[in-house]
RNA sequence: GGCGCCGUGGCCGAGUGGUUAGGCAGGGGCCUGCAAAGCCCCGUACUCCGGUUCGAAUCCGGACGGCGCCU
């Protein structure tokens, strides 16, 4: 199967920014953000998105478009993504997707089931009533009305056990129905994925580094900025670091320790995202080391690129 | 030199004769529409040496180390 685009999966502070736009540039590309924070807009300082420079120089999709008291999703990033992946190829330009959100470049890989419509109201007070509940409860009604569901997942946690009532109770069929009974939402897109990885030691520096940089770039005037629009309470506002921000705009935190609090939160986020990309990615996803010279490895991607349209031309003639 | 206090896993810190304290840090893992989210799992430590006791991190003695005060 020919690639339709590239995918580089990697943990914060791995240089994904930087080789995506040194890929684009040699492929003559456009990229994608599969971020789930920094397609807010008003968080592009904290969430270390793209800059206008950078935005600039390769065209970007997916950064800085939501407002930071809308909800993003999954299924949500699939539905946008399919569509700027065929603009851009409409364009005869290459899709250079970017982003540490793995959940959301999975559902481009292996699309997420297509579910009945569902009234956003009924919804919406569904889960207002379920957040009221005690996980206990939550996890023993979830369990009875999709029995496979825990078997599968083991014991599970308030999230996944509101979403399997959401669906059980609106649909009358389980989660566990649906992802095998019905259809995938969309095509699954073939990819060339890489995967980039730093050592430990030096990705925890680099995380350090990141934080400074962030905070020297204004990221106290952004936090302030979302204070006084009143959004500090919003889905986008969860994201790492924010709190800590708020904490120290608020005179509750010494900067240095909001520093350092931000530096753990990081790596624990950073933790969660390696091991992710170690076990959930495709089988045939490459590994690339991070800490190499990133003209190399753009050099690299690209070649590996061209190889793959070639050979599909010589298909084609052939 | 004398007197007093203290000595718990990487750190903090409970525990005063017989249950895994706990927190932080660290590590591993899960993941099908909230994912920068939400979860799960992992360390048998008591400075050392003797003694008392069926049994000691907990009591007694000593050594060593730290802190404080005194001469």
């Amino acid at each position: 199967m020919t690639p339709q685009a590239i995918a580089l999966a990697g943990a914060t502070a791995t240089g994904k920014t930087t080789l995506a736009i040194a890929v684009a540039r040699r492929l003559d590309g456009e990229i994608i953000s599969f971020d789930s924070r920094q397609a807010y807009r008003g968080l592009e300082i904290g969430t270390a998105a793209p800059d206008s420079e950078e935005r600039a120089a390769v065209p970007h999709h997916g950064v800085g478009f939501l407002e930071p008291t809308e909800r993003y999703s999954a299924g949500r990033f699939a539905r946008l993504a399919r569509e700027w992946i065929a603009g851009i190829r409409d364009r005869d330009r290459t899709p250079v997707l970017a982003g540490g959100t793995g959940f959301f470049l999975r559902a481009l890989l292996e699309p997420v089931f297509r579910e009945a419509p569902l009234d956003d109201e009924r919804r919406g007070a569904l889960r207002s009533w379920l957040a009221t509940l005690d996980t206990e409860r939550l996890r023993a009604w979830a369990s009875r009305l999709d029995p496979e569901l825990p078997r599968r997942l083991g014991e599970l946690d308030r999230q996944r056990a509101a979403r399997s009532l959401e669906l059980s109770l609106l649909t009358g069929r389980s989660l566990c129905w649906w992802q095998r009974h019905s259809q995938p939402e969309a095509p699954a897109i073939p990819m060339l994925v890489y995967a980039l990885a730093l050592p430990a030691e030096l990705h925890r520096a680099r995380i350090a580094e990141r934080t400074r940089t962030l905070v020297e770039g204004g990221w106290l005037d952004e936090v302030r900025a979302l204070e006084a629009a009143g959004v500090t309470d919003a889905p986008s506002f969860n994201a790492v670091g924010y709190g800590e921000m708020l904490a120290l705009s608020h005179g509750e935190l010494s900067q240095a320790e909001a520093l350092a609090r931000i530096n753990r939160a990081t790596w624990a986020y950073a933790r969660r995202q390696r091991t992710w990309f170690r076990h959930q990615l495709p089988a045939d996803a490459m590994r690339l080391d991070a800490s190499e010279d990133v003209g190399q490895l753009a050099q690299r991607i690209a070649g590996d690129w061209r190889r793959c349209q070639d050979e599909r031309a010589g298909r084609q003639r052939g």
